[in-house]
DNA sequence: AAGACTGTCAACCGCGCGACA
DNA sequence: GTGTCGCGCGGTTGACAGTCT
C-alpha cells in the first residue's frame, strides 16, 4: 500500500524473518547484547535495520517470552489494568511477565475489547455504554471525576513502575545473556527471573495496603512529590523511594497527596461480610487547586466530598485496607469474561443485579444506586489487582 | 470447489522523549 | 538553548489462515 520506507539506507529487506536471519540476530544478541540497535545490523551482517532487528527480538525471539493463548487470569488483568491505563500497553506488559505489548495489543484488538463492545461495555471507558449519559447527570459526575483522580494516580504510579522494570531490565541484560548461553539447552526451565526492581516497586505499592499502611499525612511525613518523584514515607518500617529522573509522571493537574484514613492495621484480606462493619478507607487527592477531594469506601459504598485543603485535619494514623470483597469481583470477571453470549441476553439490569447479587443484593433501587454499585464494583477489582503484588499473584 | 469474508498477528511507521554534544 | 541521535511506544498495515456462502 505504497509505505513510506522506515529507514534512509535503501536495500534494507523489509517484511517477514526469515529463520536465517533469527539465527544471525539471536547468535549476535547472545554472544555481544543488542548494544545500539542502529550499529547492530552491520555487525551482525543483516540487511535489516535497527528498529526492525529490536522489534524482531523484542517481540519474538527474546527468551522470555510466553507465546500461545492467554490464560483467564491474564485477560483480566488485562481488562483491568487497560480500565486504569487506557492504551498504554508497555505498561500493561509490565505486569504481564513473558508476554510483550505488542501481543497484549493485538490480543486486546481482536479479543477483548470485542468481547467488551458485544457486552454493551465501552472498551475505551469500560463503563456499559448507557451510562456514559447517566453518569453526567446529578453528583454522579463528581463521583466519575474522583475516580478519574484515581485512575490518574494510578496510572502515573504504574508507568513508574514500568520504567523501573524496564531500568532493571537493562540492568539485568548481560547476566541475562549469560544465562542464555550457560543454559542453553535448558530450554523453558531458565526462565528470566523477575526483575528485583519490580519487586521493589510493588513493596513500594503495598504500602498502600500492608499493616499499619498509610499513616496520615501531617504526622507521618506521607510525602509525594512531583516532578521529582520522590516519595517519602516514614513509619515503623521506613519505606523511602526515590525514583529520580522522570520516574513518575504526574499530570500537572493534579500533585496528589494520599491520605489513608482507616480502622484496622491489617494487611490480609479479611473474611467477607467483615469488612462491611469494620473497615473504611479514604483516598484523598490533594489537585493543583488546593481542593482535598476525599474518596471514602465505608460500608462498601463509594462516597465523594470536597473539602478545603487548608482546613483538613491530619487524621488518624492506622492504615488502609483497600482489600476488596471478592464476590464483588467475581461478579466484574463474571460479567467481563464468562460467556459472553449469555451475559448478552440480558437486561441491563438484570446484569448489573447478576454482578451485584453477592452484595445484599437490594442495593439496586435505581440507576444511581446501580451505578454506585457498578463503580464499586469495578474500582474495587482494579484496586485489589494492583494491591496484589506480582509476586503474591498466582500467575507471577 | 472457489471466491468472499473475517480473524489473527508479525511487522512497519511516525512521533515523542531523553541523552548528549 | 539548540540540534542530533537512538530508542521505545502506540497506531496501523498487510499477509496469511480459517470460515462462510
Amino acid at each position: 500500500m505504497g509505505r513510506s520506507p522506515c529507514c534512509d539506507k535503501v536495500g534494507l529487506k523489509k517484511g517477514p524473518w526469515t529463520p536465517e536471519e533469527d539465527q544471525k540476530l539471536l547468535a549476535y544478541i547472545e554472544e555481544h547484547g543488542h548494544g545500539s540497535w542502529r550499529a547492530l545490523p552491520t555487525k551482525a551482517g543483516l540487511q535489516r535495520c535497527g528498529k526492525s532487528c529490536r522489534l524482531r527480538w523484542t517481540n519474538y525471539l527474546r527468551p522470555d517470552i510466553k507465546r500461545g493463548k492467554f490464560s483467564l487470569q491474564e485477560e483480566q488483568t488485562i481488562i483491568q489494568l487497560h480500565a486504569l491505563l487506557g492504551n498504554r500497553w508497555s505498561a500493561i506488559a509490565t505486569h504481564l511477565p513473558k508476554r510483550t505489548d505488542n501481543e497484549i495489543k493485538n490480543y486486546w484488538n481482536t479479543h477483548l475489547k470485542k468481547r467488551l463492545a458485544k457486552m454493551g461495555i465501552d472498551p475505551v471507558t469500560h463503563k456499559p455504554k448507557n451510562d456514559a449519559l447517566l453518569s453526567t447527570v446529578d453528583g454522579q459526575s463528581k463521583n466519575a471525576s474522583n475516580l478519574s483522580h484515581m485512575a490518574q494516580w494510578e496510572s502515573a504510579r504504574l508507568e513508574a513502575e514500568a520504567r523501573l522494570v524496564r531500568e532493571s531490565k537493562l540492568r539485568s541484560h548481560s547476566s541475562l545473556i549469560h544465562q542464555l548461553t550457560s543454559n542453553k539447552m535448558e530450554s523453558s526451565s531458565s526462565m528470566v527471573p523477575m526483575p528485583c526492581a519490580a519487586a521493589r516497586s510493588l513493596d513500594v505499592f503495598k504500602g498502600w495496603n500492608v499493616g499499619g499502611g498509610w499513616p496520615a499525612s501531617k504526622s507521618s511525613n506521607v510525602d509525594l512529590e512531583s516532578p521529582t518523584s520522590t516519595l517519602t514515607y516514614n513509619s515503623s518500617e521506613h519505606i523511602n523511594v526515590n525514583a529520580s529522573a522522570s520516574a513518575v509522571v504526574v499530570p500537572p493537574i493534579m500533585q496528589p497527596m494520599i491520605e489513608f484514613v482507616g480502622s484496622s492495621g491489617s494487611s490480609e484480606t479479611k473474611e467477607e461480610g467483615d469488612h462491611d462493619q469494620d473497615w473504611k478507607s479514604h483516598l484523598s487527592f490533594t489537585s493543583g487547586l488546593h481542593d482535598h477531594i476525599t474518596m471514602s469506601l465505608e460500608a462498601g459504598a463509594w462516597t465523594g466530598e470536597v473539602h478545603d485543603h487548608h482546613q483538613e485535619g491530619g487524621g488518624g494514623g492506622g492504615g488502609v485496607s483497600s482489600n476488596v470483597d471478592m464476590a464483588d469481583q467475581e461478579g466484574f470477571t463474571d460479567l467481563l469474561l464468562n460467556n459472553s453470549d449469555e451475559v448478552q441476553s440480558l437486561s441491563d439490569g438484570e446484569r448489573r443485579s447478576r454482578g451485584d447479587s453477592d452484595n445484599g443484593g437490594g442495593s439496586g433501587s435505581g440507576s444511581g444506586s446501580d451505578y454506585y454499585e457498578d463503580n464499586k464494583n469495578y474500582w474495587n477489582s482494579i484496586l485489589n489487582l494492583v494491591n496484589s503484588s506480582p509476586s503474591d499473584s498466582p500467575m507471577f
